[in-house]
DNA sequence: CTCGTCACG
DNA sequence: GACGTACGTGACGAGT
């Protein structure tokens, strides 16, 4: 039948079902290899729906689902900064684009798509060429850039509202009719898109204008006689950006198109096709419904693919490992890892500063017990050659060829790069300009599956999971002065060291990657480690601007002070020693001064920590207060101050820390080299330090905190009303205690009332035990358990949620969190102090973990949150983010990232209680803190 | 390499 | 009845 009259086309917006799909289901993947499947079952289910819905006597004859070509359009020709603000799509959704395509065409539905062009010309096209032909055109989608097309015998179908578009809606959006749209397109511009048009005109104006004047053309030649000066000017100054701006929008309806509406006519879906792309995708429900509703068998779907159970795992065997030397072996191998869609990956480097290292060598595994290892830039000499020379070893590939050759498959969306911290590899290959994705990380996978159980290096994974002890690299290296870089071990002892540990990767994740499912821990992986990957990785390499000379003048200031104090302590002692050793101060204080104190147990050495000194200094004893002063000044100094200068990286001059993902176990980062989660701010002359972290010239530091937030979790997890309500009323939370505990009106409190009951808040979140809250306010135990006594009174859902958090930890031996994290509890029912340990860490981590997860997932999202904004996150607090952002920026780029913050629970979690987040702004932490 | 100490949330 | 006790981290210097 050729199209004509009686006929009805459907035009599906294929891009917009992706994304709606995508942004309405959890990240599902699929279940034999990982992949990420989420947006495809989506769209499978929209797309089947929308057959479904259009069965009646108003059913399309004609029905095409259009995509967009990714890539540039010719609009990016006319105008570079088109669509620029547009997030590049989630790294996880890209591999789901062809599938969707695959997806149409399995359903029957004719599928297209044309360089150059978006779906919308193609769309604007087709429903022109049906209205000519005589015919109708539904196009399904409700983007607003669609509805110049309305008309005609054409209208729009907004799928989710099920509400039908004609030029009647139109008009109610624009205020004009269909053919006018692109005048009032062009002067409202979209920032969306980045479609400039007129500044100060939206769309109530931009209709209004055009009315008055009929069309674009005519409004731009009378401008001048428009009365509101503002209007005047802004159209006269941008007539050219106006005119700019409506062929923007303006969608091409004459493409050339190498299909014809006649190759649009609508086919029953065939069952076989159909069906066994959606047993490949394993989708159960669906492959089972259409399978019901056609009538036939529902294929089975076996889930043993790949990974799951590897009996057959072949034994390690380091001779098997293969040395890469040239492009034809480099070949074979990138054809398998295509075969097998996925592959293990490791790096070899000069050292473990990922911004200052040199990239040495890759390796390579696609099943367990073949791996390889492509050597790049290993040098002639050996370790025992007295000069090394800067030649390169024989048998290695050219870098530049090697990494060519690898580059298109490490950044190809259908193969999944595995490795263990895949961070570290990640910012190597970003340094050679290389951006690895998609990532799966064994060492995530075991943090997911695995917390509180043991740590996540590879060496403990291989020795526990495959009974496996890698091959040590310190026999290669070499240990203390003599050691060398992994670029002069020689090639022949790099290639069986290397190629393991791909070799060992790779089985690790064939073995972990199936528990994510039966640990039901999927959902903590996808959306709180993974995707944490290159968030962190470009936190680390942004790094954080340092003023050595700050440092410096501080560092000279603090040793002048020491050597006074020191000067002072040895006239107080009657000798010299020295003050910064334990020992020898402990033996002055309680030997020769015969001060009261006693030994603590293991070393047999004396205790002289804070807490002891002050309650020396407190009885008048001069020494112990001096060495308090002094301790505070050497500590600055020698962790700070000294040490921070050695951390600025020469070529930056910014200091670049470390995020360990899988180092605490309730969730937390951990920051090493140097840590940045433990800067000074408590005391005044260490918060100075603070000042030594600025922002760049133009820029300043943005900081924004979570308010109380492992309190506010505390309120939703146990349920305690009089909290939560507190929260709501945005009260002050340790003094709304203090007034329900020692019975004082809000208005009577004092300092010191309101100080004992934030301690115990803090208590109850820490496992609170009286001798525990007695040391922390210094009072008697009797009355810290008193108090306890009292709190729990008051709350007593706070005692409830603490007996069966450890109840539950008992049996289970794991706490989840908030979103599903557990935390493993293993001590947990053991006897002894370790009991009361495991008990505490038990009814603390679901509260400190829930807190990680939410800030984790604030992260996740906020590369997309600012995109295109001149702002860059650069570190991470537990509780606080610092953005280091451009000046003018800094109110747009606060309400952003508070949005984002605040939010982040959502949708998965429903909070009781509002999460609200402080900012503050400097020049530099000080200042912004 | 372990311990004591102390910086942070 | 005694025992040891706030939760989670990392870095430094001393001393083995």
């Amino acid at each position: 039948m050729s199209f004509g009259k009686g006929c009805h086309l459907h035009l599906i917006d294929g891009s917009a079902f992706i994304f709606r799909a995508y942004h309405a289901l959890p990240p599902l993947t699929r279940k034999s290899d990982g992949l990420p499947i989420g947006a495809v079952a989506g769209f499978c289910n929209m797309l089947y729906k929308q057959i479904e819905a259009n069965k009646g006597p108003d059913a399309p004859t004609h029905v095409a689902v259009i995509f967009d070509y990714s890539g540039k359009t010719f609009r990016n020709e006319i105008y570079d900064k088109y669509k620029a603000n547009r997030p590049p799509p989630p790294e996880d959704l890209r591999p789901q684009f062809p599938l969707t395509r695959d997806a149409t065409r399995a359903f029957n539905i004719a599928c297209h798509e044309v360089e150059g062009f978006e779906a919308d010309d193609i769309i604007a096209t087709l429903s022109r060429q049906a209205r000519e032909a005589g015919g109708r055109c539904t196009i399904i989608s409700s983007d607003k850039d669609l509805m110049q097309l309305v008309g005609g015998g054409v209208e729009m179908l907004d799928a989710m509202k099920n509400k039908r578009i004609d030029a009647d809606g139109v008009r109610e959006k624009f205020g004009v009719g269909p053919e006018r749209v692109v005048d009032v397109q062009a002067l409202a511009g979209d920032s969306v898109d980045n479609i400039p048009g007129a500044p100060g005109i939206g769309i109530k104006t931009a209709a209004l204008l055009i009315n008055e004047y009929g069309d674009l053309e005519n409004l731009l030649e009378h401008a001048e006689e428009i009365k509101q000066p503002k209007r005047r000017q802004a159209l006269i100054e941008n007539a050219d950006l106006i005119r700019l701006s409506k062929q923007l929008v303006t969608l091409v309806d004459d493409m050339d198109l190498d299909f014809t509406l006649d190759d649009l006519e609508l086919k029953a879906p065939e069952p076989e096709p159909l069906l066994s792309f959606l047993t490949e995708m394993e989708f159960r429900t669906l492959t089972k419904r259409i399978a019901d509703q056609m009538g036939v068998e529902p294929p089975a779907i076996e889930v043993s693919a790949a990974p799951v159970d590897t009996p057959d795992a072949p034994p390690f065997n380091a001779g098997k490992y293969e040395w890469v030397k040239d492009v034809d072996a480099l070949t074979k191998w990138i054809e398998r890892i295509y075969e097998r869609g996925y592959v293990a990956v490791d790096t070899e480097t000069t050292g473990l500063d990922t911004m200052r290292v040199d990239l040495v060598g890759i390796s390579l595994s696609v099943e367990a017990g073949e791996a390889c290892y492509i050597p790049l830039r290993h040098k002639e000499s050996a370790g025992d050659d007295l000069f090394a020379s800067d030649a390169l070893a024989e048998g290695q590939m050219n870098f530049d060829v090697a990494l060519t050759m690898l580059k298109p498959m490490l950044q190809d969306e259908s193969i999944l790069k595995i490795g263990q911290n895949m961070k570290y590899d990640a910012k190597i290959f970003a340094r050679v300009g290389v951006d690895v994705a998609p990532i799966d990380d064994t060492m995530l996978l075991s943090y997911a599956l695995h917390a509180g159980l043991h740590n996540h290096g590879m060496d403990a994974l291989s020795e526990r999971y495959l009974d496996h002890s890698p091959i040590p690299i310190k026999p290669l290296l070499g240990a203390g002065k003599s050691a060398i870089t992994f670029d002069k071990v020689k090639v022949a002892d790099a290639v069986p060291y290397a190629a393991e540990d791909a070799d060992i990767t790779l089985r690790l994740w064939q073995m972990f990657k199936p528990r994510l499912h039966v640990e039901q821990v999927t959902t903590v992986y996808e959306t709180m480690e993974r995707p944490l990957v290159p968030v962190l990785a470009q936190m680390e390499m942004n790094g954080i601007k340092v003023d050595r000379d700050v440092l410096s003048r501080m560092s000279n200031n603090f040793a002048q002070k020491m050597a006074a104090l020191e000067a002072e302590i040895h006239e107080l002692a009657g000798r010299s020693f020295n003050v910064g050793s334990p020992k020898q101060l402990g033996e002055i204080l309680f030997d020769e001064m015969g001060l009261e104190g006693g030994k603590k147990g293991k070393t047999g050495a004396y205790a002289t920590g804070a807490d002891v000194l002050e309650d020396l200094a407190a009885e008048g004893n001069e020494l112990a207060a001096r060495v308090l002063d002094w301790r505070q000044l050497s500590k600055l100094k020698s962790t700070y101050t000294d040490a921070l200068q050695d951390h600025i990286n020469p070529d930056t001059g910014r200091v670049h820390t470390s995020y360990v993902i899988a180092g605490a176990n309730t969730g937390r980062l951990a920051s090493t080299d140097p840590n940045l989660q433990n800067i000074p701010v408590r005391t005044e002359e260490g918060r100075k330090i603070r000042e030594a972290f600025v922002a760049d010239e133009g820029k300043v530091l943005l900081s924004l905190d979570y308010s109380q937030i492992e309190l506010r979790i505390l309120a939703h997890i146990a349920d305690i009303d009089a909290l939560k309500q507190a929260f709501r009323d945005g009260l002050d939370i340790h003094a709304m205690t203090a007034s329900e505990m020692f019975d004082v009106p809000l208005d009577e409190m004092t300092p010191d009332i309101r100080r004992k009951a934030k301690a115990i808040n803090f208590g109850v979140i820490y496992g609170i035990s009286g001798f525990g809250l007695a040391r922390n306010l210094r009072i008697p135990r009797k009355e810290a358990q008193g108090f306890i006594d009292r709190y729990f009174e008051r709350f007593p859902g706070i005692r409830t949620y603490m007996d069966t958090t450890v109840e539950y930890a008992k049996e289970h031996k794991y706490v989840k969190t908030l979103f599903g994290r557990k935390i493993h509890t293993p001590e947990m029912g053991s006897k002894g102090p370790r009991a009361g340990f495991a008990k505490r860490a038990a009814i603390n981590a679901p509260i400190q973990g829930s807190a990680a997860d939410i800030i984790r997932r604030a992260m996740v999202r906020m590369p997309e949150a600012i995109y295109g904004m001149p702002a860059k996150m650069l570190l991470q607090v537990h509780d606080e983010l610092i953005f280091e952002v451009e000046e003018g920026a800094v109110d747009a780029v606060t309400k952003v990232v508070r949005d984002v913050m605040e939010g982040a629970s959502m949708p998965a979690v429903k909070l009781d209680v509002p999460l609200i987040v402080d900012a503050g702004v400097g020049v530099n932490w000080a200042e912004a803190h």
